[in-house]
DNA sequence: CCAATGCAAGAGCACCGCTCTCGATTCTTG
DNA sequence: CAAGAATCGAGAGCGGTGCTCTTGCATTGG
C-alpha cells in the first residue's frame, strides 16, 4: 500500500496546490494582480502564509502559475473558435477567433491585462510561459495556413520584406511546418496587433466617453481587418 | 514687496514639487510602477517619508503627475513629427509618427506600459489625464483630415458604419472641427491599434525568440499599414 | 518501532502607504 | 511691527506586505 499512501501525501499536496490556484485566481479577478497578496490568499485558504510558500516558493510563482492557466485558456478559446468554424471562410473565422478573444478578455480583465497589458513590475516571464503563451498565435497560423490551402488568401504583394525579416519570418514558418508567404505573416501579425490594441483601447479605458457601443464598434474594426486579412497588400 | 516673498515660498515648493517629480520620474524608469515608493523618492529627495505628502496627497498622486507628463511628452512627439514632415505625404508622415511613438516608447518602456499598458491596480485614471492623453489621438485627426483635404486619402468605402459607431463617430468628430469620414476613421482607429499592439508585442515581450530585426519589422508592418491607411477601405 | 521527512504555525525582519502630533519656520494681518 | 495663522519637516506609530527561520507535530518509509 506504500504507493497509495505516498499517492494520498500527494494527493492532499495536489489538491491543497489546486485551492490555492483557486483562491488567487479569485483575488486577482477581484483585485487585480498587484493586490494579489500571498498573505490574504493564505488567510482565506485558512492557514498562515508561510504555509502557503511550501506550495508557492513565492509571490511570482503563484503569479506565473495563473498566468500559465490564463494563456492556457486564451488558447483554448481560440481552438474552440476554430474548430467550431470549419466550413465558413478565413475572414469569418477570423472574426470568430478576435470576438471570441475579447469575450474572453471582458470576462477576465485582470487576467488579460496580465498577460497582454504591461509586465508585472520586477517580474520577468519564466520560459514555463513561453510555450502555453504560444498557443494563440499558433492558432492563428494554423488559420493561416487553412486560408492558403484553399486558396481564399491573396499571397502576392507588391511590398517586399526586408531580409532580415524574411530570415525571422523563415524561422517561425519551420517551427509550425506550415508555407506562409512573407506578405501574409506580415498581415497576419497587423491584424493580432490589431486586435491586441483595440481590446486594450477598449479595456484600458483609452475610449471611454468616445466610443459607447463597443460591440459593435469591435465588430466594424474586425470587418475591415478581416477584409484586408485575406485580400490587402 | 508681498508677492515676492510670497512668491518666494511658492517658489520652493514648486522647485520641491519639482524635484519630487524628478525623482519620481527617475525611480519610474529603473524600476517601474509598482516599485515606486514614495518612502524611497522620500529618501532621495533627503527628506522624510511624511514630507512628501506636503506635496502629494498620495502614492497615487505622484503616479498621476507623471502620468499626465508622459501623455504630454507623447503627444509633443507626435506633434513635432507632424510639423517636421509637413511636406511630405500622408501616409509617410503617419510613418513617421509612429516611428517616433515607437522610439518614445523603447526609451521610456516604463512610462509606457504606465500609459497604454494595464491600468495600474486600484487606481482610476483621474480626470486631469484626460486631456493630455487625447494630445496624441488629436495630432493623429489632424493628420487625417489634411490628408483628406489634399485629396490622398481615399474617402470612399463598401463597408457600411454601423448606427450606434456612426453616432460616435459624429461626436467625436463634431469636437474637433474636422470632417473625416467614417470609413477613414475606422482605417485611422485600426492604425492606431496596430501600433498600440505591435509596440506592446515588442515592448512586452510577445515577439521575443520570434523578431529579431524589430526595427525592420517594425518598418515593415508601418508601410503595409501606412498604404492600408491611405489606400484600404 | 524508529528515524527521516513533510508540514503548519509562529515569531521576526525590513519594507510599504498613510496618519497624527509636535515644534520651527514663514507668511499674513491687525 | 508684532501677534496670530498657515505651512512645513521630522518623528512615532498603525496595519499591511513578502519572505525567512525555528519550533514542534504528524506522516511516511525502512
Amino acid at each position: 500500500m506504500a504507493s497509495t499512501t505516498q499517492g494520498a501525501r500527494a494527493l492532499a499536496r495536489a489538491q491543497i496546490t489546486r485551492d490555492i490556484k483557486a483562491i488567487g485566481r479569485q483575488h486577482l479577478a477581484d483585485y487585480g494582480a498587484a493586490a494579489l497578496s500571498l498573505r490574504a490568499v493564505a488567510r482565506d485558504a485558512g492557514m498562515v502564509s508561510s504555509a502557503v510558500y511550501r506550495y508557492f516558493p513565492s509571490r511570482d510563482d503563484l503569479l506565473t502559475a495563473l498566468i500559465v492557466d490564463a494563456y492556457d485558456a486564451v488558447g483554448a478559446v481560440a481552438e474552440q473558435a476554430l474548430e467550431a468554424t470549419r466550413r465558413r471562410s478565413t475572414s469569418s473565422r477570423w472574426i470568430a477567433v478576435a470576438t471570441d478573444f475579447r469575450a474572453w478578455a471582458r470576462a477576465h480583465q485582470h487576467e488579460y491585462a496580465l498577460l497582454y497589458g504591461s509586465p508585472v513590475p520586477g517580474y520577468a516571464a519564466p520560459s514555463d510561459t513561453i510555450s502555453p503563451a504560444s498557443r494563440f498565435p499558433a492558432a492563428l497560423l494554423a488559420l493561416l495556413a487553412d486560408g492558403i490551402e484553399r486558396g481564399e488568401i491573396r499571397t502576392t504583394t507588391d511590398i517586399p520584406t526586408p531580409r532580415t525579416v524574411h530570415a525571422d519570418f523563415a524561422a517561425a514558418r519551420s517551427g509550425t511546418a506550415m508555407d506562409i508567404p512573407d506578405g501574409v505573416l506580415s498581415r497576419g501579425l497587423i491584424a493580432w496587433a490589431q486586435l491586441l490594441g483595440t481590446v486594450g483601447l477598449e479595456l484600458f479605458g483609452h475610449l471611454q466617453n468616445v466610443i459607447h457601443d463597443y460591440d459593435a464598434f469591435f465588430q466594424l474594426q474586425l470587418e475591415r481587418v478581416g477584409v484586408y486579412l485575406v485580400a490587402g497588400d
